[in-house]
DNA sequence: CGGAACATGTAAATAGTTACATGATTAC
DNA sequence: GTAATCATGTAACTATTTACATGTTCCG
């Protein structure tokens, strides 16, 4: 087993990691005014047995990313829309790119924010469907966008199993890894297409992330071309042993 | 309100958009035979009252994304290494670019991996400190892994809540929009300043991955230094008012 | 003296996903 | 006749994160 040879070298532990980022989380900040509306009526820590607080609820993170209900009430300053329709902007829609929510998640942060009084719900009734439950922003709705959009941002986050894959390359069959390239770069050509033809409608704001996207698109594309033979090269050329 | 006329431009519901994915997601297929290891003792669907069944756990889902197993087996077929070590290869290491995880996911994967024989732990007595427990894969964990990177990936996934912002620049005042990017840029200069120093030791795929990124971040900075321009002039110049 | 690194681990809490229900209509 | 679109919604499930505990040693 020379890995363990490999990895006396790497290891022990990073002693000379670029950069140490930091772990050390700011704690306990106080929450900001309306940063995001509340979800659940958790009313403090619950203490074990007579000794200390453990266990924090994640709930009360500091640098909480953005809810469900913070995107909504951003899908809904592009104008009244119902649930089904917010649902599109993130599967196919201007959000579909770099974020993710459902069905499962939109309703029931619909009707909180509804409760909440910063949408509004009017009702279009609809033969032989349910019907039309068109939200729009209340004013108390965009002030509190607002305040969350001024509030630290999660940084961008990427993840791709499809490089952890890579990684191991040179333990893989050649037809593997190779299949595995192929499908990557179709996705992302697939990408490009999608956001190569503007739609009228889009505001700058949409204009500008979707170049974004295509620029960093375009990037890995041309990057996969140019570079898959480093990892076909080192995979096996026979069949699969790790 | 005019965004009701924006909306109607929009929407309804992107009839024309790009490219129709479809969500038709298959259903029911059978398990791959080792995709990844179990980790709950689910039975079975429970069925309410006496309908059909509903509501299949989310742990059952076909197109499963890798656990922190997968990814514990794969840090470890580098060579042994304490959960402690495995950590850092999450938040310095080589997984640090495209992969999350941490302490509370780590240690409990590691003891369900020995306990199903995927994985051996010897302890190393120290002084003074809690005995480190060096890991190593077996040759059923090699096997489990071979196997997880055979089966269908998860789709690679990039969130940003920097683009969601920036899509309501002109909603934001244009210091806010101008420290966004000036944070963003920072953010990715010193991934690229991480990345561009190979590590000795790194191993071929770990190489492909981090020029990989390094193509990806660099064409981002350029993106934003080139068009930045174009979300600040969009920005209100006063004071916030969504 | 404060803090980071070393080293293990657990409890609590949760937001979100998945998979369904229902059912008419249109398109292939 | 199959599947997608439209349109709502909920139940069950769970892996992960966060925040702690514990305690030494080294560094500036």
């Amino acid at each position: 087993m020379r890995s363990s040879v490999l990895k006396a070298r790497i290891y022990p532990c990073y002693r000379h990691a670029a950069s140490h980022k930091k772990r050390c989380k700011l704690r306990r900040l106080p929450r900001g005014p309306l940063g995001n509306p509340k979800c659940s009526p958790y009313i403090g820590p619950i203490y074990r047995s007579n000794i200390v607080p453990s266990a924090r609820p994640a709930g009360n993170k500091d640098s909480l990313s953005m809810q469900v209900t913070t995107l909504c009430l951003g899908a809904l300053v592009f104008g009244e829309a119902t649930g089904y329709e917010i649902n599109k902007m993130f599967e196919d829609g201007p959000f579909s790119h770099f974020l993710d929510a459902s069905y499962g998640s939109i309703y029931p942060a619909l009707t909180r924010l509804t409760e909440e009084g910063l949408v509004t719900c009017k009702a279009e009734p609809q033969e032989r469907r349910p019907d039309k439950k068109i939200y729009s922003l209340t004013e108390k709705g965009r002030k509190s966008l607002s305040e969350a959009l001024q509030q630290t941002l999660a940084p961008d986050k990427f993840r791709s199993e499809f490089l952890f894959t890579v990684l191991f390359a040179h333990l893989l069959p050649r037809s593997r890894v190779r299949s595995l390239v192929d499908q990557r770069l179709a996705a992302m050509k697939e990408k490009v297409e999608e956001m190569a033809q503007p739609d009228e409608g889009d505001t700058p704001g949409m204009d500008f992330a979707r170049q974004y996207g295509l620029a960093v698109y375009s990037a890995s594309i041309q990057f996969l071309e140019h570079h898959r033979h480093l990892i076909e090269e080192i995979a096996t050329e026979e069949e699969a042993h790790v």
